[in-house]
DNA sequence: TGTACATCAGTGAACGCGCGTTCACTGATGTAC
DNA sequence: TGTACATCAGTGAACGCGCGTTCACTGATGTAC
């Protein structure tokens, strides 16, 4: 038996409401998704829906700032490895960012989507990928300490391996057409790992 | 003083139509554009568009054949470089991918958008992605052949080098955030030759 | 503990804005004789 | 070569559909006394 203080169902509605917008945004995308497609997913009135939000754009933000909750708990592990003339440590971030997109489908598919319409969210995700990049950057230090010779400039090839793992992420993680046969998340990661060090490193594995 | 036939006016005005939306769709986006955006580029009136074009997407159509056309003939020149194993193989690819994107970033912006939103497009684009990366399997096979191990399965690679290439092009070719500073053409192709090379072959270059 | 009133989440029919699309009209080009 | 009619590209005001958004209403929870 749910309890029902006003403020719990409120939190209920609008939760419901998010968890519905997720699926939705996953089957037939953020931009083709009504906002009625969202209410009658949540199984309310269409009215209820701006006692949460005042659009589908502030629907959305929420959703984003709950990724970046759950993403902070995850990010600063302790077994955090950095040094990129290591594979394994190459590997270990693919796989975090792979399993990441993976967990968050939906939002980041709606991100994607918001950003080619609007403004505003096409800059939150451009300073996404650019934060993300720029983690990189000390990172990438580490191999050319080794001795190996970066493609380019540290922060360019931040750029580079992030647009690599993601656009494949993106590619693989949204439903991918039908007839495609999506690799494994091992294959996934494993390709990705070998040419993300291979590139950088110059030097095989 | 331009020749008026009654042809000869109509094929001009469609001609205007087309490098029209080309210009809107570059400066706001396709999914932003209305028709009205376009016919008043255009210096015509909002129903001369239905003369021309059923709607948005046939007009979509249309650029995508004038892209695919322009593609064609540029395509099958005699200097086609085909030894993965040559770093000037790989560079000629992505020079001409680079370039391709460049002349034809407006249409390409475009099909992406519209791939978001609509099922029919979203085939179009991932066949047009999967033709492309199709095109590389035999240029893989000389990697092979040269005693030098892919990362992963020759198809697997095309797919990689593709999404590579391509999303590094749609992040610095349809003008990238303000404050943001694009590489030039060629270090572009540089760090993407050679952080391609390096990752297919596990050889230093 | 009970009663009367206030507040609030949720409802869904109705409203209205934006924009795609139509269509009666114009003037110019093409055709018939 | 000239005249009368037909056809067609282009025009732009008006129409109407889809969908976001509102709002009067309901019933349940909270508060005052």
């Amino acid at each position: 038996m749910t309890a029902t203080s006003r403020k719990e169902k409120a939190a209920e509605t609008e939760a419901a409401l998010k968890a519905a917008a997720k699926r939705v945004f996953a089957r037939k995308g953020y931009l083709n998704t009504k906002i009625t497609d969202i209410t009658a997913e949540a199984g309310r009135a269409a009215g209820s829906f701006y006692n949460h939000f005042a659009g589908k754009e502030e629907l959305l933000e929420a959703l984003l700032q709950d990724m970046a909750a759950s993403g902070d708990e995850s990010a600063d592990s302790e077994d955090h490895l950095a040094d990129f003339s290591d594979p394994a440590a190459v590997r270990w971030h693919v796989k975090q960012y792979w399993d990441f997109y993976r967990d968050n489908a939906a939002t980041m598919l709606a991100l994607r989507q918001a950003a080619m319409v609007s403004e505003s969210f096409a800059r939150t995700v451009a300073q996404f990928g650019a934060s993300q990049a720029a983690d990189l950057d000390d990172h990438l230090a580490y191999v050319t300490r080794a001795g190996l010779r970066l493609p380019a400039a540290p922060d360019r090839c931040g750029g580079l391996i992030y647009n690599l793992v993601d656009s494949f992420a993106a590619t693989w993680l949204h439903e991918p057409p039908p007839g495609w046969t999506p690799p494994t998340d091992e294959e996934a990661i494993e390709m990705l790992t070998r040419f993300v060090y291979r590139g950088l490193t110059g030097r095989d594995y």
